[in-house]
DNA sequence: CTGAAAGCGCTTACAG
DNA sequence: CTGAAAGCGCTTACAG
């Protein structure tokens, strides 16, 4: 005999009641639960989890979906830690378990997840590194599974969302530098169908033609995340006629690539080429002149992913479900990588 | 009604014979077989995964816990995604589900782990970045769950883990500087308990030794995991007397901050102190003069703990349960950054 | 305030 | 080869 039954049974009483005390039930004399709750930390009492699942049809864990595609894996650096942190920090106090399900590269996104929401192992799902169109946001719908994003999609389809905020990003940049004199500017958007780079593309043209100026598409780089991506860039970019006097960046790493190529060439970051990078990290933060770039709070994502979700777990008695749309700021780091244009 | 209830009167069929058919249990008909599987498929049937795991005592899925201290996950997700699709790629077949537990910073890693266990939530589990003392491997053998290590530990129980070869890249690093000329050699060990630390600086204390050299624990270096811990390291270093000439690392980023708080006092990494790296990784993959630094494939090392646990999982029918302990090599990248002593 | 019993959705001896 | 029934460990109306 083991759980539930077997502590009932070591204190003379039902199960039920045992269940009810330990679930803070009203109708449990107080005697009953002390001498209840103290039995089960004497034992090491927890409910099995299946059964409780099976009982109650709620799993109490909320998944976090994370592809490993070298591709894009490579921006997790430390990224996603610093969200699941976030995340935690407000299910955690909820009884909620985040467990983080990571997406072989070998398995397709929507298999896999179809898989995982079908099994009923979550009660909640984070969806992260959203296409443009992504069908998983339907897939959730469909299975009226609770769901935030982290990243919008291009649909106008409402759902909870929490994202970059790109385009005040991509508008500061511009301003920056065009208030330094900067007419020639390019920019770099993701490889692939990531929603991001659409929207950092879209913000970045608006500031263009804010200030009279015209959006170039040949000054657009695709690129990868990584560090030579970077690098790669530089020869295509000092092959634009006139050659562009700034750019800026929507990935952390490509910045050290870039120096390394410009000081190959003998061109010197800042002087020769002005470089906005995008968001802090350890890589970044001794490249010397020091690169102008921005500041995110990685457990600020992760806090709002969470409180979204649980707006939707427990929706408000009266209305509709609440859908959370909410973009996280990022504060400027001035450097010297982006002075005045010569 | 629903799940295989549903499916078994769609069909006209009991439960347990559907439930047989699902399952490939033998003493079905094969047209009755083929009739059940053709509505699943269908109706999008899949099996409840909380009433599976209470009915058969067992979740098939497989818990991997993961630490989110800042100080330990600066070296990162990049890390640990690589090692997730390794352990994938041999969970998978066998229709186990990784599920990553990120214990939060703000919680003791033994209250978590207790936690998920007394839950029931995994049929095994992968832990890692292993104390030399690590009470969990306790507790996970109390609780008689199968687990495998990331990493060793002091004790001198057997259990299963799976670990990189430090010993030997300790050793060759000393065999090679000593080759070369060196007889003042540094080393950097980790903070805190982690149990590498202690055999990395075993076996190099060994390897001076074949060499008939003394090891001198002021030349012993306890630093964090980032690029600043490696810049600090510099002056501390350099105040040796006499001055160490060569230092072999135990963290990738380290080199990194060593390289600028070299150029910066106008020293040169390589003609002023050899430096040996450790993983080689994408931010030291360019630094100038080349680092010499060793390679270590993530999916091997994933991989390596899917077999493990497998194993003990499915314990030879004859035999106690098999328990693997198995070093992963790394392979010497020569660099620039080691040449001959002056 | 407490207990007996049904039910959550599966699996699996046990009959037939 | 198939069905009826018990059981996995919980929760929760329903009686008392």
């Amino acid at each position: 005999m083991r759980g539930i039954t077997r502590l009932a049974q070591e204190l003379g009483l039902s199960t039920g009641t045992v269940s009810r005390a330990l679930n803070d039930m009203p109708g449990v004399h107080e005697r009953t639960r002390r001498r209840v709750l103290d039995a089960a930390l004497r034992l090491g009492y927890q409910p099995n989890q299946a059964a409780r699942t099976l009982a109650l049809g709620q799993t109490r864990s909320i998944g976090f979906m994370m592809d490993l595609e070298p591709e894009t894996a490579a921006s997790g650096d430390s990224f996603f830690m610093g969200v699941f942190d976030g995340v935690q920090s407000v299910l955690t106090p909820e009884g909620l378990d985040l467990l983080v399900l990571p997406c072989p590269s070998s398995q397709h996104r929507m298999a896999y997840l179809d898989r995982i929401v079908a099994r009923g192992l979550v009660d909640g799902m984070i969806i992260s590194g959203t296409d443009r169109a992504d069908p998983r946001v339907e897939l959730l719908q469909a299975a009226q599974l609770p769901f935030v994003a982290l990243g919008r999609t291009s649909a106008d389809v409402p759902f909870s969302w929490v994202d970059l905020d790109f385009e005040t990003v991509a508008k500061d940049s511009v301003d920056r530098l065009v208030a330094k004199g900067h007419r020639r500017i390019a920019l770099t958007v993701p490889f692939g169908e990531l929603n991001f780079g659409e929207i950092f593309r879209g913000a970045f043209a608006e500031a263009l033609a804010a200030h009279g100026l015209t959006y170039d598409p040949a000054l657009v780089f695709r690129t990868g995340f990584g560090e030579q991506d970077g690098y790669d860039l530089v020869d295509d970019l000092l092959k634009q006629e006139p050659r562009p006097t700034a750019i800026v960046l929507i990935f952390e790493v490509a910045a050290v690539g870039i120096y390394r190529r410009l000081a190959e060439l003998g061109l010197e970051p800042g002087r020769d080429l002005a470089i906005i990078g995008f968001r802090d990290e350890a890589v970044v933060r001794h490249l010397v002149p020091s690169l102008t770039r921005y500041n995110l709070n990685l457990f600020d994502v992760g806090a709002a992913l969470g409180h979204a979700l649980l707006a939707q777990l427990h929706p408000e008695p009266d209305a509709t479900v609440s859908t959370t749309q909410r973009k996280i700021g990022l504060t400027l780091i001035e450097g010297a990588s982006d002075p005045e244009a010569a």
